[in-house]
RNA sequence: GGGGGAGUGUCCGAGUGGUUAAAGGAGGCAGACUGUAAAUCUGUUAGCUAUGCUUACGUUGGUUCGAAUCCAUCCUCCCCCA
């Protein structure tokens, strides 16, 4: 990496407001990589530097963070980076998320017929404008605010672009990385176009310009190949920050869609709140520490407070404050107290039915047997008390709850 | 182009002619215990008009009284050599 000589005699006024906006964005912070120099005699790292550099010059930095636009829906884990990117906006820099609807595409499986990716591009931007409505749920939408779509410039690379743009790394740099070389180990598939993914993450930077890259510690690779292709191309590289990863609502696994295991950033208060609830003990500091501003310390000292406290703080920052309360309340009343929910849904059933059918319709159940099994192990009451008889039938309007969650109050059709 | 190996339920994975709706694990669901905790324990986990029937071990066809298991075909994937 070519070093760009460093300016040494920087203001002390510079360094001070250098070293404050360092304490802030530096924290929670798992890895700051690429650009350490000295500066005034003094080991700074990339971060510092970039921040000296906006300064002297009253330029903000631009920071990106790429996200791909697969599913609807942001869930917490996302919001970890967006967190930090909103902390550069509160400080004046420009953030410029990315949404990568030309990587996406590009990215879609093999073997598709040809029809099919117009139609993603479709399906892709719709997902893109979701994501739009939730990123402003972190971010500020003001002049700091840059959305990009890498479709932009991706999309418009010709072949000869392409192949100049694989001439600048080797294949043993890209197999280095770890997904690839397990999945070589363990006679996975890999796909010649996923090896391009990290050139085109990278190629995003340089189109952009940008001074500094946000991403999960799963990222370290893309990002710095988005300094390596900036450098090539004689630019200054960005500097990468990676962020942990947040752990899902199992406590293990990173919070993903496909595990099933997230907090949508779209999920009502009552659900937002239930999940908050149900995340153990032991992963609660990680959610403090990656979700909120809130000092562990300060936290009420039994674990259940600790955590109503963060369902709370999380559902009055995604909806707001008086539903974080109301929600709170009902939730101590449902589950705390015992007592039934405030809204039960209602649903139209042919009455007198089998209760077994009548799981099945209302959709508790998705076959006759799933829900004579929820029967026969107690977990179905009507009207409040435990049946266990598979063959009784349903005579009249009343009552109908399946497992803790499951409740709906039963009309004739 | 040549040689070798593999495809099993939501996932991983055992199973080489009948006792296999298919071991075991993970995950899911329900119950107990609780703080909707987590952990743990118990049960359960293809469908149906249900002591039976139907569908299911990549595809299609065949051998057999009987096939996830044997044969052929096609498809897909992996490894080695070139």
């Amino acid at each position: 990496m070519k070093q760009t000589s460093a300016p040494q005699n920087i203001p002390a006024d510079i360094i001070n407001e250098a070293s404050r906006q360092h304490a802030i964005l530096a924290r929670g912070v798992e890895h700051i990589l690429g650009g350490d120099t000295e500066l005034n005699g003094e080991k700074r790292d990339g971060l510092f530097v970039k921040l000296v550099d906006s300064l002297q010059n009253k330029r903000p930095l631009k920071v990106k963070l790429g996200m791909d636009p697969t599913a609807t829906d942001l869930h917490l884990g996302h919001t970890v980076a967006l967190t930090k990117m909103r902390q550069f906006q509160d400080l004046g820099h420009i953030a410029q998320p990315l949404i990568g609807d030309g990587t996406t595409l590009i990215g879609d499986p093999a073997g598709r017929n040809k029809t099919r990716p117009l139609l993603a591009l479709d399906e892709i931007r719709a997902n893109a404008k979701t994501y739009l409505d939730q990123i402003g749920k972190v971010l500020k939408k003001d002049e700091t605010f840059d959305i990009r779509y890498n479709g932009d410039w991706l999309l418009k690379l010709d072949f000869q672009d392409i192949i100049k743009l694989c001439a600048d790394v080797t294949v043993a740099q890209i197999i280095q990385r770890e997904d690839f070389s397990t999945r070589l180990k363990e006679n996975q598939p890999i796909s010649l176009h996923e090896l391009l993914y990290p050139l085109m993450q990278g190629y995003d930077s340089v189109a952009m310009e940008c001074d500094i890259e946000l991403g999960g510690t799963d990222q370290t690779f893309n990002l710095l190949m988005g300094r390596q292709l900036m450098d090539k191309r004689g630019m200054r590289p960005q500097i990468a920050m990676t962020l942990p990863l947040l752990e899902g609502t199992d406590g293990v696994e990173k919070m993903s869609k496909s595990k099933n295991n997230y907090i949508g950033v779209n999920d009502t208060p009552d659900d937002m709140f239930g999940k908050i609830m149900s995340i153990s003990d032991e992963i609660m500091p990680r959610y403090y520490e990656l979700l909120t501003d809130v000092d562990i310390k300060t936290l009420p000292a039994h674990p259940m407070d600790a955590k109503r406290q963060l369902g709370r703080t999380i559902v009055a920052r995604f909806h707001d404050e008086t539903s974080a309360k109301t929600t709170e309340e009902a939730f101590n009343n449902r589950f705390s107290q015992g007592e039934l929910p405030e809204d039960i849904e209602t649903k139209a059933v042919a009455l007198p039915g089998g209760l077994l059918g009548v799981i099945v319709a209302v959709g508790f159940a998705s076959s006759n047997g799933e829900a004579r099994r929820l029967v026969q192990q107690g977990g179905v009451k009507l009207a409040g008390e435990k049946v266990t008889d598979v063959g009784m039938v349903v005579e009249a309007p009343t009552l109908l709850q399946v497992g803790k969650l499951k409740i709906c109050e039963l009309v004739a059709a």
